[in-house]
DNA sequence: CGTCCCGTTGATCCCTATCAAATGTAGTGG
DNA sequence: CCACTACATTTGATAGGGATCAACGGGACG
């Protein structure tokens, strides 16, 4: 039975994709394998040999790095859209980090070997991949920054307004981070531990700038949060 | 009169125009700009506009970002051979950092308009560019994960290792930094204070693990200072 | 309905920033 | 060539931000 070939429509709208023909998209799917997640799977592992490459058609995946002694640090987090894993493009032959589902996702994935064969088919495709990693690259110096001169509580401030920024949907009590967040998780964005985020969020939400449950954080009053943030 | 075309074994031996053609390399050498840079001088500031994007011929170079309150971070530092200033090929209008030369040094400039037209050109350059920023997210990453997780000592002996690996010149006391290094730099690459760097070498001095002088250090026992950054 | 996971809150301690001051070193101009 | 100055480094004293240790409360889910 001849593969059904997905949805040009699926991918279009998608950076990496930009400008590229009918044709090559039809081209592109047809080696696509799609593959759903459930929250805690993994894709792939730290230090795993780098086979494919991915982008996520929905839901929301974390990347970390865990250190020798069993801590982990989130790098960054995967929205719709973002190309991931892509170890091989970057001249790797292991994944440097762990890529995990915090909801349920879908996950398109390609042999990393093809990588070549598409930027041959589409040069477009290095130069847009090109401007993801360069965005990466500057959030991952806004944190070194951040890490170097500001303290836990800004640091703090300054997560959750990002995850505001990309991935935050309006409710009646404000700006809800769609996507389930531990204090665990927030203090593996920061740098911190699980008990100053906590005590952190505890002082916020009597303050009525935060309100949070299990997993959950809406920030209900943005502009004083980012007062903190900015607060020098 | 025509301008003097470079020799083209000048820039041959440089990752990003691995794979060019002799032809190639003239044309990219016809519109290049060679500066001079004496320490202290800069070459493009933060948040000045991206005219330009640039090569290190030689020297040295330190790319900082600056707080609103002054304080300084060392983002990367810039060796021989290494892009830098490619804001507008990552979609960015200014430069996010500075970049300082360190010591006297020489740097190829190009119009930022022409890395169309040299990615039309030779489309490796995109695929090129893209592993060393690649690559750079990749040692982002990892200052992250140690900034989150690794007391102090252990970022400072990280560092100095990183220096000698990237600018290490072997001498009868062992591997000196070859270029100017200072406490505060040091600091600012650690995200700490110059006392607690001097306090440590001080002590690592001690025990025989490095030698220093006024802007000037060099690691004794490369092994030992292994030891540190490795402690579990 | 018990168990696991997540969150809260108190008490304590220590690493390292901060404050302060002195010493050393290179460079400069008279 | 020396006095003067600017910068780099060292070292002590102190304080405080947060990590760590510890214990408990509460909701979700099998």
């Amino acid at each position: 039975m001849a593969p059904r070939i997905l949805d040009r429509s699926l991918i279009r709208g998608f950076e990496l994709f930009r400008d590229m023909t009918e044709d090559n998209l039809d081209a592109v799917l047809t080696t696509v394998q799609v593959r759903r997640l459930a929250p805690g799977d993994t894709v792939f592992e730290q230090g795993e040999a780098a086979r494919e490459f991915f982008v996520l058609l929905n839901g929301h995946l974390k990347v970390m790095q865990i250190t020798k002694d069993g801590q982990q640090v989130v790098v960054r987090h995967v929205h719709p859209g973002d190309v991931f894993g892509i170890a091989k493009a970057i001249k790797r032959n292991d994944y440097p980090a762990t890529a995990e589902a915090v909801t349920e996702s879908l996950v398109l994935a390609w042999s990393a070997s093809q990588w070549q064969d598409f930027v041959a088919l589409n040069p477009a495709l290095a130069v847009n991949a090109l401007e993801a990693v360069g965005e990466r690259l500057h959030e991952a110096h806004t944190r070194i920054r951040e890490l170097s001169t500001e303290e836990v509580e800004r640091r703090v401030a300054n997560a959750l307004l990002r995850m505001v920024r990309k991935a935050g949907t309006a409710t009646e009590d404000g700006m809800l981070i769609d996507f389930p967040v531990t204090r665990q998780d927030i203090a593996e964005m920061t740098g911190t531990t699980l008990h100053t985020v906590s005590r952190l969020l505890s002082g916020w939400q009597d303050q009525g700038l935060v309100k949070s449950a299990r997993r959950k954080v809406t920030v209900t009053n943005v502009d004083r949060l980012k007062a903190i943030a900015d607060q020098t």
